[in-house]
DNA sequence: CTCATAATGGCACTCCAGTTTCGTTAATCA
DNA sequence: TGATTAACGAAACTGGAGTGCCATTATGAG
């Protein structure tokens, strides 16, 4: 007897199923990085995938669902984070990070991408904030050791002050024509790290700069 | 004899078709806050304008070039600049703007949607690059003035500063599931003067922060 | 290994976004 | 004001995105 509430690819997860979903999510990676977000049509993911569209369509279904779950793929891929002893040299290797990642034309493109999915469907804004959350928790640790080195104030919102490293290099990615070199990355970096020193990220105060 | 090269629009700009374009691009931002980027048909667009969808496909062809028009038309009313007489001051104010312009209903999805088509065509890409340029410039001023009273140092890139403040806010529109509140809006133009006193914007230079 | 059935994939079908055609309306110029 | 023709709009048309059906494949349990 067939279980009616149940999704297709949740009852036997493994072996041609599993092949067929990171199949399916590297084509789908492919030409969101190559056409963007608008543009796509699931008949092209299926063909470059090797696969029957029919599949792509009844578990997926839609554009929007279907960068979701890539997100959450996205997410599980984390990389280590690097520890340099000072939290500028902290912010600056994972501003380096974010920006030889956006600066990547694969890689760029497909952030683009995925942003402008999740701003069309809940389900996909939902995914994306926890790759993010995930990220910056990845890296929280190192505001962390600053307070504790004394480098940075008590009460700092740590989360915060990653957010704020990322925030101009996504900002230049989309709304400014400007390229995003090193120059970039350590400029946000050292703007992070002025405006920690100066209490701007204290939680649940307005700061004293 | 016809003209072949020129668009549907350009030699008789005056009267009916200036009224279309109008009711056009107000109908396409309505659909854009209310559907998003996605699921956006031109047809739909057509009927709230009360106009022929034969006429939206002729003058503009994809919701990204009309997403481009509708930006365009966005750069040309521009708020004025309020002035406070510190660089805190001016930086809040412009803080809030943007804020409140994102956290309403509204305009927030609706930048979410322009934003999302930018990604997906370069000529509406640029529409947005020239949109940010405009109102960069026209707030960038009142860091000029607070270099000439010695508030910031010499040589800091004075549109760099006014990008510091809108970036966090936009981040967290994006990446975030964390509301825009007016905390938020301070806390980016306090960051923004805290690190632009400890001259991380200062041009062609790594900064000493 | 064998069985029950979850999941896939090909094919035919539907439906609507986007196009073409052509008659009607009205902007611009003399 | 009238002539010219740019621009609009209704209707008919078309291609392909998305769906339903069913035979085939192969997973996972016993």
């Amino acid at each position: 007897m067939r279980i009616e509430g149940a999704d297709p690819g949740t009852v036997r997860p493994g072996g041609r199923t599993a092949r067929v979903r990171a199949s399916v999510l590297q084509a789908a990676g492919d030409a969101l990085a190559e056409h963007g977000f608008a543009g796509l049509d699931l008949a092209d993911i299926a063909r470059r995938a090797e696969v029957g569209k029919t599949t792509v369509y009844r578990r997926w279904g839609t554009v929007t669902i279907l960068v979701a779950d890539l997100l959450t793929d996205m997410a599980e891929q984390s990389l280590p984070r690097t520890e340099t002893g000072s939290l500028l040299g902290d912010l600056k290797a994972n501003a380096r990070l974010v920006q030889r990642t956006l600066a990547d034309p694969r890689q760029g493109a497909l952030f683009k991408a995925v942003i402008a999915a999740a701003t069309c469907e809940a389900k996909t804004a939902e995914a994306l904030h926890r790759f993010y959350d995930i990220r910056v928790k990845e890296w929280a640790p190192c505001v962390q050791q600053a307070i504790d080195r004394g480098e940075v104030p008590e009460g700092t919102d740590v989360h915060e002050v990653i957010r704020a490293v990322s925030a101009p290099l996504y900002y230049r990615l989309l709304t400014s024509s400007g390229g995003l070199d090193e120059a970039a990355a350590d400029q946000a970096a050292e703007a992070a790290v002025a405006a920690a020193r100066a209490g701007a990220y204290l939680r649940g105060d307005e700061g004293h700069a």
